[in-house]
DNA sequence: CGAGACTTTGACCGTAGTCAATTTATGTGG
DNA sequence: CCACATAAATTGACTACGGTCAAAGTCTCG
């Protein structure tokens, strides 16, 4: 319980999993200081001339998505509080943008720790394993967007946000607020927005989720799961 | 012409020939020695208890894949001559699992160049920045079956193994061959088997494509990627 | 030549898309 | 606190892309 802690309170896993010590305080006031905030709808760029900029997600809500030509888009992935993220240079056609969907702030990972061993270590052990895990939910969002219904679709991405924001302390019962319009649903899961619209009447009429108001409630995941075939990744509880 | 592509069991070549000095002699029998083949079909899993093993395909196609409880299949990526590849542990549900499409050859990457300083790093250069490039294909699929329709879907997809395969020699002409049956199709661009026919008989009315006893010839390369909104990842030609 | 795998075709169905209008938040300035 | 503007959600009518089922035709290879 360091000022660290205190210094995130919408992000608790990000710095309590490195395990800092005291001394390290001082980097991590530096860390601290790479903070950059942005607007709903704006997309995240690099430094001119800089390869790549890397960060973490602090709070707030973002997507990597591609659009094409034709106005057509695809989100791939949703960055939630403690999310690792990569910004590449080519950020137009053909590329992969991220674009915050909610007031965003972040922090930059590369410079200020260098030189602190045994942070860096943990840190690049702790952003390898959450590389790791988020290509497995690629793997999930592919058969999402290849294989399931709609329904289906539905469901299990609202399974994996469960899950991740749970993880990270942002849910409370069975609860947790979604900053999403029915308009990215449907463009995550590669469904119109009206057909989101009638499979979420559905799901809410069949008393599988509550949703209103940017709150979602999943009643009996353990059900909900079987019918959209998820399984949870990461540090699995074993037994 | 790439070695890799063309190195098989007949290749009569030899290692005065290459220019190479006796020391690497043995690094590169060794290297051969991890030499592996699997048959059409078959699993591609690690030793027992070994966390995971790193190989590159020598010949043949694989794919990656995942398998629902209920027998729907979604490949997430096809493996050509060339490609590194990494199988996890856990290869059961849930999973990815790696299979041989082909007769398959592979070998091993992380023993054998241990020790040749320069050799790993162009070696972890190359294997880095295919593993950058693959990240892109993994997000082209993710587009295709999220937001493409049936014909776009199937042209974007010949079109990446075009550009693929003719940057490691396996191209003549406009002309590949590819083993891949309409039901591998189906799974990968998550349509079913009977439209993939369907598909593919019209891009043959068309004029767009020829494709018998698995070979394929794309017609216009040009008006195809325009078609399919493709653009090819990889080393840019930029100019 | 025969068995099995693969492809092709037809008939019909259903999930999801499109278009368009209406209703309901959400938010902002007066 | 209300009026208005805008974004978001909802609903209906209709369309169509793609799925399913089933049968027949081809190709391969032992």
């Amino acid at each position: 319980m360091s000022a660290v802690a205190q210094a995130t309170p919408h992000s608790p896993l990000t710095f309590s999993a490195l395990g800092l010590e005291d001394r390290q305080v001082e980097q991590v006031r530096a860390f601290w200081r790479t903070l950059e905030r942005f607007g709903p709808g704006v997309q995240l760029r690099c430094r001119e001339g800089q390869g790549c900029k890397r960060g973490v997600i602090v709070s707030g809500w973002a997507c990597e998505m591609r659009i094409l030509p034709d106005g057509r888009r695809q989100i791939f992935s949703f960055l939630l509080p403690g999310d690792p993220f990569v910004i590449e240079e080519n950020t137009d056609i053909g590329g992969r943008g991220i674009v915050a969907l909610t007031r965003l702030e972040t922090i930059d990972w590369t410079n200020p720790l260098l030189g602190v061993a045994d942070g860096r270590d943990a840190l690049a052990r702790a952003v390898e394993e959450a590389s790791r895990i988020k290509q497995d939910r690629m793997l999930d969002q592919m058969v999402r967007i290849g294989r399931l219904t709609a329904r289906e679709r539905l469901l299990h991405l609202l399974l994996e946000l469960y899950y991740r924001l749970e993880a990270v302390g942002l849910v409370r019962g069975d609860t947790f607020r979604i900053p999403l319009t029915q308009a990215l649903f449907a463009d995550a899961l590669g469904l119109s927005l009206v057909h989101i619209n009638r499979t979420l009447t559905q799901l809410r009429r069949e008393g599988h989720i509550l949703l209103r108001g940017g709150s979602v409630t999943l009643l009996s995941r353990e059900k909900l799961s079987a019918i959209a075939f998820f399984h949870a990744h990461g540090a699995p509880p074993a037994m």
